[in-house]
Parts: C-alpha cells; sequence; structure tokens
RNA sequence: GCGGGCGUAGCUCAGUUGGUUAGAGUGCCGGCCUGUCACGCCGGAGGUCGCGGGUUCGAGCCCCGUCGCCCGCGCCA
C-alpha cells in the first residue's frame, strides 16, 4: 500500500507553498506536502501537517507515518526532540503540524515501496490541529467493513487508498470526458434542475411550490426535452454532465436518487454521425484508463434481435466467446423425440443451443448445479448433451441425448459450433423467456469454464431496437423506449401505415441504440423524431390521441412546429464508466456521498422531516399511512 | 411490495448435537522496548449474542414475530 496510488497525480509543484530554506517566514500549517520530500530535501528544515496514518512505537525511538491527500511521510522522534512527550500522545487519525528536518534514512532502513521511502523526517515540534476519537472505521489498511458504518463515516470511508483513489478517478474521467466532448466541437450547456413532471419513464422527484400552492416542479429524470430544445434553438452541438433523478429501487449499478450522465445532442446528423463522432470519445476514455487493459477498436454493431439470439441480452458482455445458436428446427424434426421441447416447439417457443466447450471432461455435478441454477431462475429446467467421442464419431450422452439421433445431433452440434469433448446446454420456451435463459445461462457458462477474458474493455453499439413493445399487462401496444425516437422506416411511407396492424407495428424498428461495455448498458441514444406528422403517428400507434400529446410534450412539439433541425444524440452513464474503469462492482465504491438501498444519506440524515413552518408556507398537509 | 442472505466486543470474525464463566485477531487502556514501516513482547478493560416473545431443567444455537443492512425480483420512456 505504501506507494499511494494517488502520489503523483496531482502534486503540486515542489515547493508551492514556502519554502523555509529560502529564508522566507513559515507557511503557518506546511512547507510541503507529505508526498513531497526526496533525497534531494536532505538537510531542509521543513514543516508537514497531515493525519496520523500508522504510529511505531519502539519506546526509545517512534515512528509516525504522516499522510494528507498528497502521500506519506516518515517522521521520526526520539527522546532528543522537544515533541517526544506530545508525540507520546497522538494516536491514529489525529491531524498534527509537524516542523523538522529531513533527514536520510539509515543505511538498510529505506523503504522502496515509498516515494518518500528514502527520506524522513525528524520531529523536532509538533502541534496537534484536530485529535480524533476512537474510531468506528480504520483508515489504515484494505479490510471490509459493512456499508452503513461506512455511509454514516463517509469522511473516514474516503480517506482510505481505494475509495480515495476511486473519486480521483471519476474526476478525471470526467476530464477526459470533457476534453474529447470539446474536441468534437461540442459546447457545455446546464438546463434547468427544477422543471416539469415529464409524464414518461420512471417515478419523478417533486418539489412542492410556495407560490403556487398545490403545484409541483419535477427534477428532471434526465434534461431530454432541453437538449433537443437546444437544438431547435440551432446551437448545433450539446453536451453537459448531467445530474438525473430518478425515484427507482436501486440495484448494485443504479443508484437510488440521482446519479450522472454525459448528455449530448448533435444537429444534422444520421446515426451514422452519431457513432463516429462520439465512438472515439467513448473509446479514448477507456484508453485513458484502461490500465493495461485491451479496448475494442472499431465497435462491432449487433442489431438489438441478433443480440438477444446470440447473446440472450441486449447489453452482451463480449469478454465472453459463447455464441447462442437457435435449434428449434432441429428438436421439431421427426426423428427427435424428446416431446418437452416438442411442447413447447408446438405452443409457439424456441429452443436455443448454449455451447460449452470442453465441457465433456466435467464431473455430473457441473450439470446437475447448471440445472439446479435455472430452476432457482424459474425455467424447468436445463437440458444437456454431453459430446463424446465414439469409434471416430461424435456421440451423445446425458439424460435426453437418447431422444436425439445421431444426424439431428450432428446438425445441433453445427449450428453451436461444439464437437466431441464438449457439452451442450438447452433453453426451451417462448422466446423472451428462453432468450433471457439462455443469455443467463452463457454468462454462468462462460465463468464456470473460465472462458471470459478479464483483461479487455468489450465495447459494442446495440442497434435497431423495437419501436414498440406489447404491454401485457395494459394489453397494449407502448413505446418500448423512448417516444422522441424516429422509426426506421421512410416517412411517408410511415405516415401511410395503419396503425392498428399490431404485427406490422411490433416489427418497427427505431433509430434507438445503445452502447455496452463487458455487459453493462453504459451509453443510450437515438435520432429523434422532429417531425410533428410523424411524432403524431407514433403515438396514434400507443392509443394516444393528438390532445394527449399536446398535453404531455406541448412545448417540445410547438418547438417542432418552427423548423427543427434533424437531430439525434445519446447520454452515457458516467457512473458506470467509472465503476468499469475502476474495477468495482458496486456504484458506491466511485460515489462521494451515496445513499443507501432505501435511498436514505445516513450522514447528512436526509430525507428528513419538515418543519411545520416549511409545510405551511408549502400549502402541504401530510396524509402519512397507518403503522 | 416480494424473495434470499446476513446481524455475536469499537471493527473483522469463530462459536460443535441446545449444556460450566461466550472466544480469537485487530483497535482501545497500562507496562516494556532506539530503526520500524501490518514493529515486537507482557498485562487489562471491553458483550442487552439486533429487538420482542415462545419451546426447554437449560437458548448465541430451535420456533414465531419484528427491526436493520446488503443482493435480487417488481420498477427502471
Amino acid at each position: 500500500m505504501r506507494g499511494r496510488a494517488l502520489d503523483g497525480l496531482t502534486r503540486p509543484g515542489p515547493h508551492e507553498w514556502c519554502a523555509a530554506s529560502r529564508g522566507t517566514v513559515m507557511h503557518r500549517y506546511r512547507s510541503h506536502t507529505c508526498g513531497a520530500l526526496r533525497p534531494s530535501d536532505i538537510g531542509q528544515n521543513v514543516r508537514l501537517s497531515g493525519w496520523c496514518h500508522r504510529i511505531r512505537d519502539h519506546g526509545g525511538v517512534l515512528f509516525i507515518d504522516l499522510r494528507d491527500h498528497y502521500g506519506l511521510t516518515q517522521c521520526v522522534v526520539d527522546p532528543d526532540s522537544a515533541a517526544f512527550r506530545l508525540a507520546n500522545e497522538v494516536r491514529s487519525e489525529w491531524v498534527v503540524r509537524v516542523d523538522g528536518r529531513v533527514r536520510q534514512r539509515p543505511e538498510g532502513t529505506a523503504n522502496p515501496d515509498l516515494p518518500t521511502g528514502g527520506i524522513e523526517l525528524y520531529v523536532t515540534d509538533m502541534e496537534v490541529l484536530g485529535p480524533a476519537g476512537e474510531l468506528p472505521l480504520p483508515v489504515f489498511g484494505e479490510q471490509e467493513y459493512p456499508e452503513d458504518v461506512r455511509l454514516r463515516y463517509r469522511f473516514l470511508d474516503l480517506r482510505r487508498e481505494k475509495l480515495h483513489a476511486n473519486i480521483m478517478r471519476r474526476g478525471q474521467v470526467i476530464d477526459s470526458l470533457r476534453r474529447r466532448m470539446k474536441e468534437q466541437g461540442f459546447f457545455e450547456f446546464q438546463t434547468p434542475i427544477l422543471t416539469a413532471s415529464s409524464p414518461e419513464g420512471a417515478r419523478d422527484f417533486l418539489v412542492p411550490s410556495r407560490l403556487h400552492p398545490g403545484k409541483f416542479y419535477a427534477l428532471p429524470q434526465a434534461p431530454q426535452q432541453f437538449k433537443q430544445l437546444l437544438m431547435v434553438a440551432g446551437f448545433d452541438r450539446y453536451f453537459q454532465i448531467a445530474p438525473c433523478f430518478r425515484d427507482e429501487d436501486p440495484r448494485a449499478d443504479r443508484l437510488p436518487g440521482e446519479f450522472y450522465q454525459l448528455d449530448c445532442e448533435m444537429s444534422f446528423v444520421t446515426q451514422e454521425d452519431v457513432f463516429r463522432t462520439l465512438e472515439p470519445v467513448l473509446r479514448g476514455v477507456f484508453e485513458d484508463f484502461a490500465d493495461g487493459k485491451r479496448v475494442t477498436g472499431e465497435f462491432p454493431r449487433i442489431p438489438y434481435r441478433e443480440a438477444m439470439l446470440r447473446y440472450g441480452s441486449d447489453k452482451p458482455d463480449l469478454r465472453n466467446p459463447l455464441v447462442i445458436a437457435d435449434v428449434t428446427a432441429e428438436f421439431a424434426e421427426e426423428s427427435v423425440t424428446f416431446n418437452a421441447f416438442k411442447n413447447v416447439i408446438r405452443a409457439g417457443g424456441v429452443v436455443r443451443a448454449i455451447p460449452a466447450p470442453g465441457a465433456g471432461a466435467q464431473p455430473r455435478s457441473f450439470f446437475d448445479k447448471l440445472n439446479d441454477w435455472a430452476r432457482g431462475e424459474g425455467a424447468a429446467g436445463l437440458g444437456y448433451i454431453i459430446l463424446a467421442d465414439e469409434d471416430e464419431k461424435v456421440v451423445g450422452r446425458g439424460p435426453i441425448a437418447k431422444f436425439v439421433p445421431e444426424d439431428a445431433l450432428a446438425r445441433i452440434c453445427l449450428r453451436a459450433g461444439v464437437g466431441a469433448g464438449d457439452a451442450i446446454f438447452f433453453a426451451a420456451g417462448e422466446e423472451a423467456k428462453a432468450a433471457g435463459l439462455a443469455g443467463k445461462a452463457r454468462l454462468r457458462i462462460g465463468e464456470e469454464l473460465d472462458l471470459v477474458d478479464r483483461d479487455q474493455f468489450a465495447l459494442a453499439w446495440i442497434t435497431d431496437f423495437p419501436m414498440y413493445e406489447w404491454d401485457d399487462e395494459e394489453k397494449k401496444i407502448e413505446f418500448s423506449h423512448n417516444p422522441f425516437s424516429m422509426p426506421n422506416v421512410d416517412p411517408e411511407a410511415f405516415l401511410e401505415m395503419d396503425v392498428t396492424d399490431r404485427d406490422a407495428m411490433l416489427k418497427l424498428t427505431a433509430f434507438q441504440y445503445d452502447a455496452v461495455c463487458n455487459g453493462y448498458e453504459i451509453v443510450s441514444g437515438a435520432i429523434r423524431n422532429h417531425r410533428p406528422d410523424i411524432m403524431k403517428q407514433a403515438f396514434a400507434v400507443a392509443g394516444y390521441p393528438e390532445a394527449v400529446l399536446e398535453q404531455r410534450f406541448g412545448g417540445m412539439l410547438r418547438a417542432f412546429q418552427y423548423g427543427a433541425p434533424p437531430h439525434g444524440g445519446l447520454a452515457a452513464g458516467i457512473d458506470r464508466i467509472v465503476m468499469l474503469v475502476c474495477g468495482a462492482i458496486n456504484l458506491r465504491e466511485v460515489t462521494l456521498f451515496p445513499m443507501n438501498q432505501r435511498a436514505e444519506d445516513l450522514l447528512m440524515g436526509a430525507p428528513s422531516e419538515p418543519t411545520p413552518k416549511q409545510l405551511r408556507e408549502l400549502h402541504i398537509r401530510l396524509n402519512l399511512p397507518q403503522k
């Protein structure tokens, strides 16, 4: 741990404050930082301030590792020093100021792991600037601690090496994004935080209006409409490091309440232009922080349908080499007699095959474990065939092998790209469910067989998302992403289409795309629908009359009637990108002051009860749920 | 809202089939130690076993309820 990762990244100039050796007056707190001193400073009288990181008391001699943002310096005190008595009083995390002389460490005691390890500070004077009580959370060491303690004492947690470095890296990622966006001709804008509730999407956070009793502002879920209005206003290329607020329940990769997006939009562009402009930004930021990992050169472009078939996910982890195949036709063949799958197929379902290269050598427990896992996922199970070599022919083994004759098996193997020594797993069911199960199985098998290449950032565009989807609960067609995307058909042809033709509508795709990295969705965007006539038609498909469109998106609709440029853009999840480049699996590891799973800030005590006066001013009376 | 996991010293954890006084490491306090860098050695304090109820001669352990945290589902245009 010695070489604090942050040391050297942001260290100020060697003697930024003042140098005692120049005979000037000593600064009140420090002449150098704790990461600054080197053998070239030997002999100087200096002043340091920082936290007592680690104290080693040898009775006659006392070592204090003094730490600040910039590094660690070993300070030595012995009984000859005037500071000896006080030095015996200090404890971990006390903040002290020390004066002393920089000296070479004795022969054989240099610490090569520390940038300052060639020297030490012989302390002649010490002052306690901020004593500390017994720590609920040690700063020293890599020990893991319960998250509620870490959140309550976030200021201590943030002193710790890993989190401190992650937060600095977050800032550097944002710097890199900003620089790259400006290089591409984008300009940064600020859009309102207090705005109107948007009817689509997640739940809004509301802010009551004092001046308008009974009315509320909403915090923006994203600056979506504002950035489109900026395009209509002729600014051409917009970006913003934008806070977004959504009242959703959190996940490990989704913070409660608020998160940040690199939000951008461009005028007079096709989807191709967006990709060409922003792919270098994304690739560049990963390359900046790849730390030896490979970064995808040209992003593959995978249509949504293909992603769902081959990877069973719209955010495939392409570090995993396995590719799912459709084997519905093979299991439908007359010679194949596995009725469980035949029934699925007859009911309109599909069978997907997940290759498991080399799994022929796995013990029975390997297959049982995966089968149990599939049941846990709510599936009937995960059929499998083990492929063995018998008289130079590939033969199947396992519970369902006897239902699949040799020639059908050969065709299945061809589709799945497997042979003797391998195995195949099968997911059967209604298409979306089977694809999803196959996708999860693909990830799991890839990990179990250790096929995942962890030394890379595998990026891709996912394109051609469906424009609409069937909402089974409401029994109606709904927008599958956002209602602002342009359908991927000839506009005039779209206007001619029969909006009640459900099948035709569900087949429509949109100029709607995501970028994915290592199985995470890190970007979502679209070419927008800037034509009121197409927008009216698009809403009609989802069963919304013009009045609803008017009521919900009146402002934007009006804007589009006064000369709207074709435009499109995207939003990138900054928190997730930082998480990926930090190698973290939890967003709280890259966020300064995150809220817990219940959307509470344990340090600041949010949310909190308002005072009666506040409520009165807002014309609000509480109607709390019965306990 | 639902499901799962966890909850024992300030912190990380162990705790057997239900059986004597609940342990270790670390931190804290005291003592020793002049070259450590996870310093070392000796001693000490520190516990509502999350909380409430139940079963039992006896509960950290079993049962019921409840609270808290995390993970997942629902949710996330």
